[in-house]
DNA sequence: CTGTTAGCGCCTTCAG
DNA sequence: CTGAAGGCGCTAACAG
């Protein structure tokens, strides 16, 4: 609480301000011979009228000092930093990873930078990134990380975006995410659906799910999916068949132990990195993908291609999610107009998934019956 | 050029400047019954005594009134940003994204912030990055990104650095890079050596070596280290196995088509990404890793166990090397000593790589012997 | 220990 | 079309 107001836990031994030897607009206006608002008009592109001349001048003096703006005075006066900060869960997993440099690529583009900043999916980490975009005068902050179910915190947070909004701030989705925000989303719950009906539509109907972090939005909404997709096709939920994959290659492969214990043919994934470490761990148990069972995932990471079985996934262009996603936020800044939007998604038929290999008899106790 | 010196290229018609409805330290100040300079040496936690009454009034002010502290204007006033740019290659390859991950990490602890810029292996586009991050002023740039073999480049780099530097700046590097700035390296000639004397032992002669993006320095130097490990063991060097693997999945994959047609039985591929598509590339066409061929690779990113056979390669702690990197940007920014520091590298051996096959003997024309 | 005084570099009314 | 003046929010001497 207090600390929070303090600035480095690392005592900010400073020693002392950094040298200023840059070069300034008042050099720039000396050697044209002008004032140095002229120099502001013509170097940070203002519409303010300036007589050819003055602007060629201006130009030429800039040039042979190098002159380079300073931002971060300039962001004093404007309130305006140029600056946006992406909240991600891991900037490690391929999956933020692919949407940062999406952000990143388009931001460039309209010389803006880009600020990253991983949760761990831990609230008060959360908070902290947050918090630290705010200090820094962001002038977006882009939610690339589901939503974490837990009220007390969204109340916190939500406190400090309708903060950074009054402050003409913009928060921008690209997730499931329950603070009301324009973005660029995808059907989380639509994607779901698609790979367990592919799963269905191949004739599996013990049909495991991996899921995502329970406390996650999005995580929910796949399950869900998942849900009416059984639901649809008339094959009842079995709780039993869900198993925590935590988004992760590690715990894709720890559930996988669980499921082979079942009498499960398919799986489905809550993300391509559990699919990949299932696979891995059904592996490692001597079963085979997709001949013993299918398994299908989420997202299209560029792994998915790669993987011990080539994955079968619903793709979604996450590179390009974040390119809209900064497109959306350039938007917002310039004209402050709200255009949201949806992302296309499509199976992609790899080799992890395929019938359901002839069923097995299962004797009354349980028993598997000679070969 | 000249646009160089101009703002955003997509017309900056800023809608005003953004609102400013946020609480200062004048504020607190008034709240607190004490003067701004009071206010700021509490909050700043600057050495400067202030009496345990004034303090506590401080913060008890600054709590009520949700007191953060305005990072620009303090950057303004003492030209430090507590910001630090690391310019990667790719911000989703795997490499990178977990050498930033460890980056940030350790950035927030000391309550800095990271930005991200992705150059491409493009000499205009690694200059745009190093200009915008000198532009907002960043406390302190990390070269995660190997340098780019290219003299007028590099010159042109080396000046933008120099310049920087001058300013109080800070360059890390955290790869083979010409420009000298103090860093965490690894070894990156070792790391080849230990990769082919691994294939080398297991008894393979034909060893192919899938390489990196020629204009790239750490390319070099792995081919050297390649080349290193085959002299010492009396191999001779056949550049007619070595191919353009491009650092990449697909490059891997698109190499491996040309080394079936050679006689190898080992392959190392300059870094996970390639070795991983080579094996890919190499099941497609039916060639078994590693019973046909081995297959190593160096970096072990994560992917490296979830490969279509887990890859045997040469470890480099990428999180921790980026969490050494931000521990010795930290370091220089509060005493500006300097304090490089090497990471260490081993193997690890999966499934990838075996002794080579029985020599199958080919005969004088080139054709194979009944079986 | 505290407050006052000047800026940091740039933008932006406002006169001219 | 141009320049002078003031301020963005904070820190850093400098007196007291």
């Amino acid at each position: 609480m207090i600390e929070s107001v303090e600035s480095t836990p690392s005592r900010p031994s400073r020693p002392g301000p950094a040298p200023r030897s840059e070069v300034s607009l008042r050099d720039v206006a000396r050697l044209a011979g002008v004032s140095p608002s002229t120099v502001s008009r013509v170097v940070s592109g203002s519409d303010h009228p300036v007589s050819a001349e003055s602007r060629a001048r201006v130009l030429d003096a800039a040039q042979r000092l190098r002159f380079r703006p300073n931002r971060v005075a300039r962001a004093l006066a404007t309130a305006r930093t140029q600056t946006i900060g992406v909240i991600v869960h891991d900037a490690a997993d391929p999956y933020f990873a692919q949407i940062i440099r999406g952000l990143e690529d388009v931001a460039g583009e309209h010389d803006h930078a880009l600020f990253v900043a991983s949760s761990d999916r831990d609230p008060e980490t959360e908070l902290a990134c947050v918090r630290a975009f705010l200090s820094h005068q962001v002038d977006a902050i882009v939610l690339a990380a589901s939503g974490i179910d837990q009220p007390e915190h969204l109340a916190d947070l939500a406190q400090l975006f309708d903060l950074f909004i009054a402050r003409g701030g913009h928060v921008v989705s690209l997730s499931e995410h329950p603070y009301p925000s324009p973005g660029i989303r995808f059907d989380n719950h639509g994607v779901a659906v698609m790979a367990t009906q592919h799963l269905i539509d191949l004739g599996h109907e013990r049909i495991s799910f991996l899921a995502g972090p329970n406390e996650l939005f999005v995580s929910k909404v796949r399950l869900d999916g998942y849900r009416s997709a059984l639901s649809s096709a008339g094959i009842p939920f079995d709780s039993n068949l869900v198993f925590d994959g935590y988004f992760s290659l590690e715990g894709g492969r720890a559930a996988s132990r669980r499921v082979v214990e079942s009498d499960v043919t398919g799986i489905v994934a809550a993300n391509d990195l559990t699919a990949i470490g299932a696979i891995r761990g059904l592996a490692e148990r001597g079963v085979r993908v997709p001949d013993d069972i299918s398994v299908i995932g989420i997202n299209d990471i560029t792994f998915a291609d790669y993987a011990p079985v080539p994955l079968t996934t619903v793709h979604v262009a996450l590179t390009e999610l974040g390119r809209m996603g900064a497109r959306l936020v350039m938007t917002l800044l310039q004209d402050g107009h709200t255009d949201s939007g949806v992302m296309p998604h499509w199976l992609i038929q790899r080799q992890s998934t395929a019938p359901p290999p002839i069923r097995r008899d299962v004797s009354v106790d349980g028993l598997l019956p000679p070969d």
